[in-house]
DNA sequence: TTCTTTTTGATACGGTTTATCAATTTCAAC
DNA sequence: GTTGAAATTGATAAACCGTATCAAAAAGAA
């Protein structure tokens, strides 16, 4: 039994409900993905030549991108570049970023999230994830 | 005397602390963004294109990315391009966004925006800007 | 007006992501 | 296990957004 058996069902659900397949690049990007905390495409295509240099980048972002439709991922629009967040990971964790340095924080608050709850009720939506960044100065950058 | 003087001063004292010149066109843009929540440079670059259709959409950027060092506009990565928000016009809004139909609700809340300041603290950051996103679906999607 | 400095507009460029398509792989049906 | 339809892959071309470049124009102080 795998170490990531559970995400690994979570994908094969996706694909069989929409006529997809299950191959060995997706199983191969599924299980680097999962140790990680966000990576990039081009990240992720250096870390996995090794494994598997006929690999392409096409593959990667398609693969990427199929795991956010499934759940597992989320992207996000971090200057140039989208990072994809491992989202099953852990519980989910927002970010404090320095805009001098590029420092990021991890954080996770339950009254913020009860309170973004709230709100998402108030209008009739029913929350599925969230993200919240909050750009700043860290205390070495201030002075 | 104009609607958006007190902008225009604010533009304007940036524009002299940093030896860089009151044009037209800055003139002529913001102006046009102040009447706007938020805008894209492509957006803004038809919206002006009939007062002048010589006006190219390098100045747009450059003039967008100057207001957000005059703290006029905050640049924000949503999907594949830049929003430009007004931020002078009222406080900060986040968004609802329905992950079925596309629709966007904006949102303010203080309680959130308190306890984000809390956490900045908590961590030695001191916020300069926020983003927050909930997703998920609106009450006509989740039938 | 003059002269220096900044800005503009047009376009080339760079980096990231997606589209294309022939060859390959998956997987359900035999 | 073969077969065959449908999906996927890898390589690369293309699209896209935003920035850099640079000659010509404009701003603004003297």
């Amino acid at each position: 039994m795998s170490k990531h058996a559970k995400e690994m069902g979570v994908l094969k659900e996706h694909l069989g409900k929409h006529q997809l397949k299950f191959t060995r690049q997706r199983e191969l990007i599924l299980d680097a993905f999962l140790k990680q905390e966000h990576i990039t495409a081009e990240e992720m295509y250096h870390q996995l030549a090794r494994k598997d240099p006929h690999l392409g980048l096409a593959t990667i972002y398609r693969t990427l991108n199929l795991f956010c439709e499934a759940g597992l991922a989320q992207a996000r629009h971090f200057g140039t570049q989208t990072q994809y967040d491992n989202v099953s990971h852990k519980g989910h964790h927002d970010h404090l970023i320095c805009t001098s340095c590029g420092k990021i924080v991890e954080f996770e608050n339950c009254d913020i999230e009860r309170l973004q709850e709230e709100v998402a009720s108030r209008n009739g939506f029913t929350i599925q994830t969230h993200r919240l960044e909050l750009y700043g100065l860290c205390s070495r950058c201030r002075h």
